[in-house]
DNA sequence: GTGCGGATGAACT
DNA sequence: GTTCATCCGCACT
């Protein structure tokens, strides 16, 4: 079943970025559904996270959607090439959001090779995207809506199974980019 | 209008 | 571990 927009409200990225493990990402683009379940994030906190893009509360064009009330997709171009994927949290005005990394072949594997050739097509968060087909058109969609959604299957992750790492890409976010807010399941 | 740096990926060693 | 392709968005003038 699609998770609940009350899922999305919750006031602690931390946790969902824990609780986002093990769910399944879909997206129905040109009438084709493909899907991954989500076995890494990173999470983003605001306006106090100096790798957040909405540090010192900074409103632009850009980052207007992750001022939104949590339950929309904030998706950007990075490095000019790649789109990356976050899910917009907590309340309205309160710049939170969740990057998912990487994903586990699911749905549609197919589509998704064919859409992006590479071995990891699902691995890295540029990747992932270019796989589901997840553009800048995506931007501020709702994620209970029809073309990109979330759902949880009954997977369940422990507590001791998620590994807790420092994130990737921010080194000049100086001592916030040592946090340990990425999670990925540990390989069994 | 202009300058500059980036939440990367792929192909290397 | 390294290099580099490649261009949008932010912050300024």
């Amino acid at each position: 079943m699609k998770l609940p927009i009350s899922f999305y409200r919750q006031e602690n990225v931390l946790k969902l970025g824990k609780d986002l493990l093990g769910k399944f990402l879909f997206t129905k683009i040109d009438n084709k559904i493909s899907a991954g379940m989500i076995i890494e994030t990173e999470s983003y906190g605001g306006i106090k996270d100096k790798a957040c893009h909405a540090y010192n509360n900074l409103y632009t064009e850009r980052t207007k959607v992750m001022y939104e009330r949590g339950g929309v997709a904030y998706i950007y171009l990075c490095y000019g090439m790649h789109h990356l994927f976050n899910i917009v949290v907590n309340k309205k005005n309160i710049p939170e959001a969740i990057l998912i990394r990487a994903l586990k072949p699911f749905i549609g594997t197919d589509v998704m090779k064919e859409r992006n050739p590479s071995k990891n097509f699902l691995n890295g968060p540029g990747s992932l995207c270019k796989s589901l087909q997840i553009t800048k058109k995506l931007n501020g969609e709702n994620l209970l809506g029809s073309k990109i959604w979330i759902e949880d299957r009954g997977v369940k992750i422990k507590d001791k199974n998620i590994l807790k790492l420092k994130r990737i890409g921010i080194d000049y976010a100086k001592e916030d980019a040592l946090l340990p807010w990425r999670f990925k399941i540990k390989k069994i």
